[in-house]
DNA sequence: GCCGAAATTGTGAACGCAAACATGCGTGCG
DNA sequence: CGCACGCATGTTTGCGTTCACAATTTCGGC
């Protein structure tokens, strides 16, 4: 708890009560919309309450009620485009459903610790329902901690969790990718992967080589990135030294942004020598050099899902492991041609 | 209220009390860490806690004790870079000093309403203090809401608001910035500002008029964009037709991608045309191409400064208007060059 | 071996609210 | 004309915790 003096308490219904000659119980009805309440007291109340500035405590109104509305979100890495996108989404979608949310930030990318405390916090608070953003592993291991009878919707999850579960189909997204490459004439495609530990690099892994195999083509070997473009230059400084490297599928844009550096450096144009493709469509995507074709993830859905999930499993009371996919779209830019002569400047 | 059957609730301080062999208060003791307690009956109290999976309720302890230890922050337009980061930062630093944080957050650039619902939210669930990531005038108003004897700290806020503030210092960042592209050794230097109800792009264009002012050069229009690249592209696309325009500070990273595209399809190079800065140092500023010279902002002495400030108040009870600057630094790299000759391709 | 202080534990009340129950009044119907 | 029912409002109780105070035990010094 915080030292120091407490803070001062402000007015309490039975105030609210007397300046309006009724009853904490009548004020309590028209706070909370009850019938039975005349208009004329309805409006004396709703007076009282403005003139005192009364609002009314929650931690009370909890604490009889058993039930809040409020929903925690426990998110990490908010800073990345994808995740920051994603809280933003469910805070919008949670605002339509009348809830409030709570959002637990996750620092850095030591998820652990971080990630047990704030589902203790989110549970002692008494959220109703618990949405998890988690693109990796460990944000699993803080589910543990929820007491059953407490629905929870994860992001990005895996179907062995068992829970109710929405994702971006980033296996579809990587078979868009690499089947736009290849529809454009190239021969393979090679793939720049994201951390190994997050679902999404593996399922957009996976969908490159499904689309590798569609056509029969050889699967080159995979450089492993961050998300950063930092990474992404790493690995483009390598794939740039190779001649019949003429397709990328970068993990994401900024990965693909680090590439572009490379090859540029390396005096591998893009598209005319290298086609790339990126994945996120981040705002700024669209102003690289040259414009990036990429893939785009529609968060906004996203987050309607998970909270339409969570609205389900409140009303019924049932913990269900539904699961709802958004697809991704295909976002052509100028980073594709077909191959071309490979000159070396 | 959420509908739908009410959550069971789990195991109170009674039970764990019964099942310990001592009485409610004991436990609350043990978990209070209060002194006077036997090691036995303390690690009786702990294993009974354990066993029943107990968890306190956070409700009841805010009504009994009227404090919380919850800081709230109120934060708009958070997948953009830099408040993202800035709420990142506050919460690091808050779980450095032992607080909870709620982040509420405002979707969309319409802050009024949503912002006030989520205010008032914030104090009825007893906000200890509230931060107030008001980089534009309309967070002000929702302050307004706030009851007395809260403590308030604002990032980005205005002196005139009276309240504790913390900011970077973006004058002299603008300073920096356009001193760096004189220095370099051009005799006026453009700016494309920020949107304007930003404080941050007021500070930023005042900085750049003082530096002008400081060599005497005389202060070119000034187009304005919003913050993204497609704004940025847009301004951009002016500037590269006007052949006097060889130096320009953009009023952030994403701006400046865009002038950079713009200026690559009328063929002006960067650097050797035109010399370019931004603001923020986005992580992927620097593979830019070329990379972005730009303007450094550390967001985490800023969350760090507002912790510390919102400690103090809560510490001494009284509301300081006290407030710390923030230096950006000015980061060089390789938009910025000698006007050189200005040819068209 | 006894007294007082300190340590340890227990009891009752209060926090602010909502739900269940209780009350008083008017009104329609047989 | 009386009875039952519905409306508007008041009273009481309990949510789970902490705090103030009371009660009991332990311990050291003489």
């Amino acid at each position: 708890m915080i030292p120091g003096p407490p803070p001062q308490r402000g007015p309490v219904m039975s105030d609210v009560a007397a300046r309006a000659g009724v009853s904490h119980q009548t004020v309590s009805r028209v706070l909370n919309g009850h019938p039975h309440v005349s208009a004329t007291t309805r409006t004396r109340v709703l007076a009282a309450i403005a003139e005192l500035g009364y609002r009314r405590n929650l931690s009370a109104r909890v604490l009889a009620t058993g039930r809040s509305n409020v929903i925690g979100v426990v998110a990490q890495n908010t800073t990345l485009y994808g995740p920051s996108s994603m809280v933003q989404a469910i805070g919008e979608a949670a605002l339509g459903a009348d809830l409030s949310l709570t959002v637990g930030h996750v620092a850095g990318y030591d998820a652990t610790a971080a990630s047990r405390r704030i589902v203790e916090r989110l549970v002692q608070q008494g959220a109703a329902g618990l949405v998890f953003i988690a693109p990796v592993d460990a944000a699993a291991e803080a589910m543990r901690l929820v007491p059953g009878g407490v629905p929870i919707v994860t992001v990005d999850g895996l179907p062995e969790w068992q829970s109710a579960n929405v994702s971006v189909d980033q296996y579809t997204g990587g078979l868009l990718a690499t089947r736009h490459l290849l529809e454009a004439g190239h021969r393979t495609v090679w793939h720049v992967a994201g951390p190994e530990p997050w679902h999404g690099s593996r399922a957009r892994e996976e969908g490159w080589r499904a689309a590798l195999a569609e056509v029969g083509a050889v699967a080159p070997p995979m450089p492993r990135a961050g998300w950063s473009a930092a990474s992404g230059y790493q690995c483009g400084r390598m794939l740039a030294r190779i001649p019949d490297c003429t397709a990328i599928f970068a993990a994401n844009d900024h990965v693909a942004l680090g590439i572009m550096r490379a090859m540029a450096e390396q005096g591998r144009r893009i598209p005319e020598d290298v086609s790339l493709v990126g994945f996120d469509d981040v705002p700024e995507a669209g102003y690289f050099h040259p414009g990036l074709s990429t893939v785009r993830q529609e968060f906004a859905e996203v987050g309607r899902q998970a909270v339409r999930l969570l609205l389900d499993q409140l009303a019924t009371g049932t913990s269900s492991a539904e699961s709802a996919l958004v697809e991704p779209v295909l976002i052509p830019r100028a980073t594709v041609a077909p191959p071309g002569n490979q000159e070396k400047a």
